[in-house]
Order: structure tokens, then sequence, then C-alpha cells
DNA sequence: ATAAAAGTAGTAAAGATTACTGATTTTGAA
DNA sequence: TTCAAAATCAGTAATCTTTACTACTTTTAT
């Protein structure tokens, strides 16, 4: 894997949230930096790094990827009303271990997902 | 919820595999009751179940939307080399009882996934 | 029976992702 | 350094998935 300003770039903008990003949104953030940068360049490069384990997917079920740049274990949140993507502090790794025993599968990803409706719109009733 | 016949056929196939399906399969599959049912048919209707809790929504990052007709509790494993999602026997139940307490959510649906490579194809080597 | 409400087929449109091409950049070895 | 192979890129086209629209049909409750 060879290194490029886009790349980083890209990293750097998925390092630098926690709003678990799609790829359009990472795009414009990233044409800020480098006005030119294509979108197949961002779809790339975030297959790539997903390759690499550098960053990770987060499928919530609304017909588009997104991603995140904190690998470390953690859960998700996903607001069906706002549609943000909130973490949660729980870490599924004592399922992983357990499922990589008793299954014989080979485990690469752990992916624990809620969905419902966040605090602020409940507040807010949006 | 009125009757339609298109409905029936497409929730009896969700129950009757544990394939975790597309739109697109089952779509293939009701066709052979039905010629003629139109694909906007199997997706409005999929989305009008799921709303009403009947099935349940499985999404696991191939971007594409799956379906299981089996909305006890338990979770999936999604193989990336052959795309086969099967069922894992854990129940989540508790930890959407803590998050609901700990972080005031209103949670709807919970979702547990891990993704790798499956028992047989580690074996075969796809 | 019948009329309003819900549902449908067929098609078009939109949205997200991937593929392709010729040019540019990176890398490692001469 | 210099240079050629490999990797990456921008730009665009194509594909794949999902949603929207419209005129027609079915369901339901009176």
């Amino acid at each position: 894997m060879n290194y490029s300003r886009q790349r980083e770039a890209i990293v750097n903008v998925l390092k630098s949230t926690t709003s678990h990003p799609s790829a359009a949104w990472i795009y414009d953030r990233v044409r800020i930096q480098i006005p030119n940068i294509s979108l197949g360049t961002v779809y790339r490069n975030l297959a790539a790094l997903e390759k690499e384990g550098i960053i990770v997917k987060v499928p919530v079920g609304d017909n588009r990827e997104h991603f995140d740049g904190d690998t470390t274990p953690h859960s998700h949140f996903y607001c069906k009303s706002c549609e943000s993507i909130s973490d949660i502090p729980f870490d599924p790794g004592d399922i992983l271990k357990k499922a990589e025993e008793n299954q014989g599968y080979e485990v690469h990803t752990v992916t624990y997902t809620l969905t419902g409706i966040c605090k602020e719109c409940l507040k807010g009733r949006n």
C-alpha cells in the first residue's frame, strides 16, 4: 500500500470525527483540502483502509455505508428519527471469543447495533 | 393494513427460509407463485412488514438490505467470502435493557453481527 | 352493491457504489 | 539522482439498489 495525500486526508477526516459519516460526507469534507479529489478515490480508499483494518464499517440499515475511524471495541446506536449514529461504550469482545470457539468461525469484526430514538429526538419529538 | 395476496406470499417466502435474503432474491422466489408481481411491490411490502415488526432488517454491510422472518432474539454471522448470513444463538436482550436504562434511548431493535469467514469457507478455502 | 381506502403493476427516476481510462505520483533499485 | 514498474488518481460512464409516480385493481366495511 503506497502513500497518497488523498488517503491521508481521508483518514484524517475520519479520525477527527465521531459522527460515523458516509462516503459522500467524507468526500465533501476532504474537498475543502483537496478540491479536485474524486468521489471514486474516496470509495476506493475507504475500501482499502477497511481491508487493512485501519477503519471500520458501520452498517445501520439506511442503504448507505458508514465508516468509523475508531477501531477500539465499542457499539453503536442508530436513531431512526435524526439518522445519527452514536457510540455506546459496550465491548462485545467476550461474545466474539465465545462465537469463535463454539461455532468454529474465523471472526474479523464485531458490530453491535441498536436502533430506535435518541435522547435529543425524544426531548424535541423530532 | 389490508390483506394482499402479494404480501402473504412475501411473508411465506421469508418465513420459510433461514438464508436472510435480499429484496431481489425474495422477488425471484415470489415470482414462481405470482409471475407478474412487481419488484416495487416487494420493496413496499418489506418496508411495511418491517415497520409492523413482522419481519426484521439485517444490515451486514454488503450494500444490500437483508431480511429475516425470525423475530426472536438472536444474532448473525456474515461470511465475507461466500456472503452467507447465518444465525448465532445469542440473545442480546440484556444489553438492550442496560443501554435503555443507562443512556436514555428508546430502543426498537437490536442487531448483533459478526463478520469473518464461515466454517464451510475455512474448510474449502473459498 | 358500492364507494372509499389500500394495494398493485409497470415504468421512470434517484441515489449509492463500482468500473474504466489515460494521466500522474510513489517507490525502490540502478 | 534517474528511471521504470507499480500504485494511485481524476473524471466519467455504467451498474446496481431502492424509491417515486401513475393509472388500474382489490379489499373492506357499510
